[in-house]
DNA sequence: CTGAAAGCGCTTACAG
DNA sequence: CTGAAAGCGCTTACAG
């Protein structure tokens, strides 16, 4: 490996002059520019990042940070991963992946050894174990994910009750009276996810205000009961005119049991879904509102660059709510 | 941020007795110990990873090097980066996750600024245009996906060939004159991915030992052509006894399809798939080879960690393809 | 426009 | 059993 000292020998100018023409930060004659440059491109050099970050206490690293359940899979990271990785490349950073499988002190390891300039969390929940020790660390975080005390805290999610209001209010128009609720499992609940009881409350709630009656029912844990639940539920609701999912495998599941039931959307049953789909994924053939995780990946990613580059003490940190919008897919009359 | 200076004036020692104190790597007497333990603890202290990269060479960082494809999805994520990552946690590493968004070139950054002490690549191509780049760099690699050529090269994957004679062989033994094959979607092959084309071939050849018949054909690229395209295949094969599937879109599919069609398995149609399943996820209901990637997330984590530490020059570089082991679901007859 | 030198926070031979 | 000092590879004030 080159290092500066090599490359400033072989182009005849000191380690500083070399510094320099890399970073622009004071004006070298362009004769020597060009030997510089040279020099770099014909040993290679890369300078090393370990010596950059002593020098400049930055690391140009991004750590993102993400829940594995108890099987060891990530579900957020299908969704955000690849959004984000893209997005904080093309602002010149890279990415710490950190799995908080050994709890909140992953963070605290991370965070104090200067490994990042800064985090992303995903799966915040609401009582999240990791925020003491992100109030704690003095560097800036991202959350995606509203968690109950957002005190200090830089937050970014989907307007889930808004999402509620969107819903409800369609379907209100429409003339429904009786509505089925699909909910995530009952254990995204007991984890303490947010926007699960923001959206199952924000339904009911609205509903309340239109007279409507909202059947709510949790969707299976486990991919293989989706569309057995799926069933019970119909079979629970026959006077429903309505359905509402919330649950990405009941929406993945949802044509094959309606199929099987004979039942038409609209004709028989409309369909509003809350769905979340990564890149590449197709949306479902139903009105729905598209959380769509690419543009708050993105988003976080800006912001956190933001707050690691800008001059510390402006604007303070808050949250923000992402209006949802409903894409109307004829699945609904 | 406290550093070993700090716990050092607070311990009443000097820095390098903090340090031999931490690393164990000198004998410091009992009292001493705990003096600069409680300092570290009172502190908080944890050491500057760039300095401590600078001074040691050594990082104590894996990279992750993903593809992503054109719509900005990244399909071997969701499968392998959870377990790669608690396999490397448990190994003491963290994870740099390199998207190829930027072509090799990404691969050049990591591996020359010493950000990474060492590899793993996914979604290896048997023309992969990372390699080049790969045996130029002194850091080690371990690739998941064989390459046309090996040399030099650490290559985990899945024996496909032996796959495809497992599930031929036990077809034909059952009596099975005419197949069909659905293949993953025909860009998988554009792309070089060599399991595509070796599980293909070896179907191929090793059908025409036992005499049978075997229809080829591409799964849908996309989602939603998946079920349709499927609907095509059973059209145009109706002699066809047995039904092999190489895409995993294909046999998430596939229940919903043999229902409209009211096929039944095993009764009408044997059905044999080739499954990759990430970890959460339910096998399909099918006799299968199932390729866990879990699995060879972790043996490439172990393969790369003992290359990183091991005394330089032991076992040379070399493939190890995993055995494929057919579970038996009842699907066939 | 350029260079010599101090400093970032570690580790580790060298002395004692 | 412990400390003073050199060195890892950068950046940047200080001089000229």
């Amino acid at each position: 490996m080159a290092t500066i000292a090599d490359v400033a020998r072989a182009a005849g100018v000191s380690r500083s002059t070399v510094s320099y023409a890399l970073s622009g930060k004071r004006a070298v004659a362009p004769e020597t520019l060009s030997r510089v440059r040279r020099a770099v491109r014909d040993l290679g050099y890369t300078p090393h990042a370990g010596a950059q970050a002593l020098a400049l206490a930055r690391t140009e690293v991004i750590g993102l940070v993400l829940h594995v359940d108890h099987t060891g899979a990530a579900p957020a990271v299908t969704r955000y991963v690849a959004p984000i990785s893209s997005a904080a490349r093309r602002l010149g950073y890279d990415l710490l992946l950190v799995t908080d499988i050994d709890g909140p002190s992953a963070l605290r390891r991370i965070t104090a050894s200067g490994r990042v300039d800064g985090l992303v969390l995903l799966d915040v929940t609401q009582d999240d174990l990791r925020l003491p020790v992100l109030r704690a660390a003095e560097r800036p975080a991202v959350l995606i994910g509203l968690p109950r005390d957002v005190g200090g805290l830089d937050v970014l999610d989907l307007d889930f009750p808004a999402a509620a209001e969107v819903v409800v209010d369609h379907l209100a128009a429409l003339g429904h009276r009786r509505v089925t609720l699909v909910t995530p499992p009952r254990e995204v609940f007991a984890r303490g996810v947010g926007h699960a009881w923001r959206f199952r409350s924000a339904c009911l709630s609205r509903a309340r205000e239109w007279g409507l009656r909202v059947y709510p029912h949790f969707a299976a844990a486990r991919q293989v009961d989706t569309g057995p639940v799926l069933d019970a539920v119909f079979r629970a609701h026959p006077d429903a005119t309505a359905l509402v999912v919330h649950d990405d495998r009941s929406v993945a599941a949802l044509p094959s049991v309606l199929h099987r039931r004979a039942m038409r959307v609209p004709g028989d049953l409309s369909v509003v879904a809350l769905h979340f789909w990564g890149a590449g994924g197709t949306p479902p053939p139903y009105t729905a509102v598209d959380a769509a995780p690419a543009e708050l990946g993105r988003l976080a990613v800006r912001r956190l660059v933001s707050r690691m580059t800008a001059a510390s003490g402006d604007e303070p940190a808050g949250v923000t709510l992402v209006r949802p919008q409903l894409t109307d897919r004829a699945s609904t009359a």
